[in-house]
DNA sequence: CGTCCGTCCGACCGTTCGGTAGATTCGCCC
DNA sequence: GGGCGAATCTACCGAACGGTCGGACGGACG
């Protein structure tokens, strides 16, 4: 059977508009030069996507889905607040580790890449209060120091996305090639003693000895 | 004098296509949008700059000379370290919250928007190891906790970004309006306290105390 | 007064872009 | 095998883009 269809057109035509848009921001994506990476007629891509626009809100979806969808798990799974702040943490950097693409799409959306559309991201924003509203709750429960939760929230995940996305241009020594098993671990061990920090009391109270097993 | 030069067609030019850079990306922007706003005839643009490239670059090292030159003042300043380890991040939150359009331009720029041309941003290379050479020589001093700098620089560099740039998006009603001075402390005041507590020893010997002034 | 120069303008050019129209191919089901 | 719809093709379109050309304006200077 194996036909030209291999995998999905749709699919295939996804995966490297994410390429395309991730390197080249929306107004830098060329149609033609996605369907010929595709190997297709440009037309074809309106029998697929009705607009420019359309494809790029298809990406885009599918990507913040997706973010979420893993992030839900790990908030709901069972555990202490203090392995799942960890595990959040962890599975956030994973996330942005093997997507890069989207994250930078997701960044590129943030700073306002498209035309004419600001909504969206509901998603993200439904997540983020979640987590924060987790970590407030910790908080009461006088396991979690006391710190602006949405605060912490915003800045690890600008973190996380700097590092992976921006900083190796800053840094390259620093950074390994994207995908680098060894600097991804590096990033993750970072961040994850960053909110421990950030989370465990100044006297070591509670929370240093049980998150000390990073 | 007052000719139609007033301030400087060049300067004029140079604001304009700051702020259409930071919303749109290069490849959004117009050049014909950008004579409008300027009150100026598109083919003007050509007698200032030889191209939109020129022009892009003009923008991107104006800001990041004038960034760099003011960190350094900081960094070559009178003080002990803890201060200026303080100072260094208020004066950067109050840089990002002045120029919010530079720092996105600057985003934009390590994630890859121009066409042609990765190099660059060695302004900004050179900065970030002088600062990770100072947090260093602290650590050395055993005055900082041993985190690793480079990767702490790179943390909040990323944060601070992302809170000016990306997070109204996400957290449209914690974020301020754009230039809300309450908002700018209380990211100012996070984002110290987070650098305070990276930076001080788990048992407060030592640096908790002089950073609380905070 | 003439002319020189920095500044700016109106009109235009070649290319490329997103998008459309219509024909053709291919697999599938009756 | 004939009809049908999905998928893909070739060919084309109007608009918008970055960029060019030659000239008009106006002050400075001799």
């Amino acid at each position: 059977m194996r036909t030209s269809a291999e995998r999905g057109t749709r699919e295939r035509i996804l995966e490297v508009a994410e390429a395309s848009l991730a390197d080249d921001g929306y107004h830098g994506m060329r149609l033609h030069r996605i369907a010929e990476r595709v190997g297709i007629q440009k037309a074809s891509l309106f029998h697929y996507f009705p607009s420019k626009e359309h494809l790029y809100r298809a990406v885009l979806d599918e990507g913040l889905d997706e973010t979420e969808q893993t992030l839900r798990q790990v908030i709901d799974a069972e555990g202490t607040p203090l392995e799942k702040i960890r595990l959040l943490v962890e599975a956030y950097v994973d996330m942005v580790a093997v997507h890069p693409g989207r994250t930078k799409i997701l960044l590129r959306q943030s700073l306002g890449d498209v035309p004419s559309g600001d909504q969206q991201t509901l998603g993200a924003q439904r997540l983020l209060s979640a987590v924060a509203k987790f970590i407030s709750e910790g908080q009461r429960a006088q396991i979690f120091a006391p710190i602006d939760p949405v605060a912490l929230v915003l800045g690890v995940v600008g973190m996380v996305a700097f590092f992976f996305t921006s900083a190796p241009v800053l840094a390259p020594a620093w950074c390994g090639h994207e995908g680098n098993a060894t600097s991804i671990n590096k990033i993750k061990r970072h961040v994850v003693e960053v909110v421990r920090r950030c989370l465990e009391f100044g006297d070591h109270r509670v929370a240093a000895a049980k998150l000390a097993t990073v």
